[in-house]
This record gives C-alpha cells, sequence and structure tokens, in this order.
DNA sequence: AGGACTGTATGCATAGTCTCATACAGGCGC
DNA sequence: GCGCCTGTATGAGACTATGCATACAGTCCT
C-alpha cells in the first residue's frame, strides 16, 4: 500500500501528493496501468479533503502521467513520461544540504546527526 | 552573488526561496558571518515583492539559520555553541528523524541522503 | 544635520488553497 | 433494477500568498 507523507512545510498539500506520485511512477514504484489508490481512498488516508486529491490527480492526468476514467477509477499511463536519474541526485544533494543546515543551525553535528539517520534508516527498511 | 531560481511548480515563491537559502547555507556558499542580499535586492533581482521575501527571511530567522539586524541587514548566523549531552543526543534524534521524513515524503532513500550528507560533513570539517 | 541605506509595517486588491457539505453521473456485480 | 463503487461538480467560508503602494524607524557615513 502505498504510503505518501504531508508535512506542512508550506507546500501546497495536492504539489506534495502530485510529486510523491510522480516518483513513484517515475521509479516504477506504480507501474504503467497499475491501479492508482482511489481519490476517496487517498483523502480519507492523508486526512485531506476529496477535491484537494483531485487536484493532484487532475494535475497528473494533464501531464499524461496517469489515466482518469470515471466510474472506474485511475491508472497509471501505459506511457509515462520518464524521471531522470539526474534530477533524483540532485534531489538528494539538495536535501543533505538543507538538513545539514538546519543541524548547523541548531549547533549540532551534521556528521552525528548522518549517523543516527542510518540507524533510523535501517529499522526503516527492515520493516519491508 | 547569488543566484536563485523561481519556477512556477506551485511551489509558493518564499518557501522556494526560503529553501533555496537553506541550501546555500548548509553547502556554506553563504558562510556564517556573512552577509545576505538585502531584502529590497533579492526582490527586485527576482521580480517578487518585498513582503515576499520578507516572508522567507523571517521563516529562516525563526529556525535560527539567519540572523536579522534592523537597518543593518541580513546575516547566516554563527555556528551556535553545542548543548551538553542528554538533550544534544534528543536533538539529534528529533532532527533525524525529521530529516528522514522529508526524505521519504520526497520519494528518496533515507539512506543515501545520509551518505550524502556525511560526504558533505566531511569537506566542511576540512575546512575549518 | 542630512541623505542613503537598512528592516518594519500597513492597507487594499486579487488569486489560490483547503475544508465541509452536498449532490450528480457512470460502470459493475448481484 | 438496486446497491455500491468510481469520478465529477458546486458553493460557502476561512485562510494564505502575492503584488502594489506607501509609509515609518533605526543605522551609518559624510
Amino acid at each position: 500500500m502505498l504510503n505518501l507523507q504531508l508535512d506542512n512545510s508550506g507546500v501546497p498539500i495536492y504539489v506534495q501528493i502530485r510529486d510523491q506520485l510522480l516518483r513513484a511512477i517515475g521509479s516504477r514504484t506504480l507501474r504503467p496501468g497499475e491501479q492508482l489508490p482511489t481519490m476517496r481512498e487517498l483523502a480519507v488516508q492523508l486526512k485531506v479533503d476529496l477535491n484537494t486529491v483531485r487536484h493532484a490527480y487532475d494535475e497528473l492526468e494533464q501531464t499524461g502521467a496517469i489515466v482518469i476514467v470515471r466510474a472506474r477509477g485511475t491508472f497509471v499511463a501505459e506511457t509515462p513520461p520518464p524521471l531522470d536519474g539526474a534530477r533524483q541526485t540532485k534531489k538528494i544533494q539538495a536535501l543533505s544540504q538543507q538538513a545539514i543546515a538546519l543541524a548547523v543551525s541548531a549547533g549540532l553535528d551534521p556528521a552525528e546527526v548522518a549517523h543516527e539517520m542510518l540507524q533510523l534508516a535501517k529499522r526503516h527498511g527492515a520493516k519491508r
């Protein structure tokens, strides 16, 4: 079951949903033809309004990433637009720098934070 | 001269400014004590309202990343003094979890982000 | 003192986001 | 047909983001 995460970073909810689904599709966690969660399902799961989810799905359809079929559901498009790996590494670097800035401004050693993250990440991964 | 880039991805402008500055600080493109562009400067450069830049700067100050001095300018915060043991580990854990949440919500592998952080952290140490 | 620069603060208008509530409409299986 | 699932649609209300204009206030330099 697709596990999306929302935060209150100031980024609109529908943008977070849209971008996370895009990545799930790009990384083939969601495969072409596969059915996405129902708008209502996702709305309930994320404790968010149905229209907000719809907004995200609408934009995904406009870019051709998914296909929305009335009364049947939504599905990953057969030929989804590619998401390149270069962008992925860029994101990783960007997020790392952001985390380091947070650590430094909190008076912490970034390396220690990174180590702690690795520990937590292991447990995180072990659950699957 | 700091070169920020805005897009119309749906992410609020002030969030884009805030996060890009945070990354510039994290990557030491902006160094502790260094002056940031004037709010007006940045507003003109980005063709954006003064209040929008202010919004970004305000949030950066609240998190302690920068210091705003009335009538003088804004500066990257000096690294605050490290805290004592117990409190520090707690902070580290909290920040780690936050960073992991950010990574996951960005569709990234937390372990990869942690590794990247270690690399960057090494370079930081080398500069001192 | 005066000018030029800084951040701080308003008010107004417009557009976007989000929630809540309530419906309508099409497909599928019994 | 009927019920249940799907997406589609609308309107009200609250809140936020943004731009534009205009000011105020503190600091620094000459």
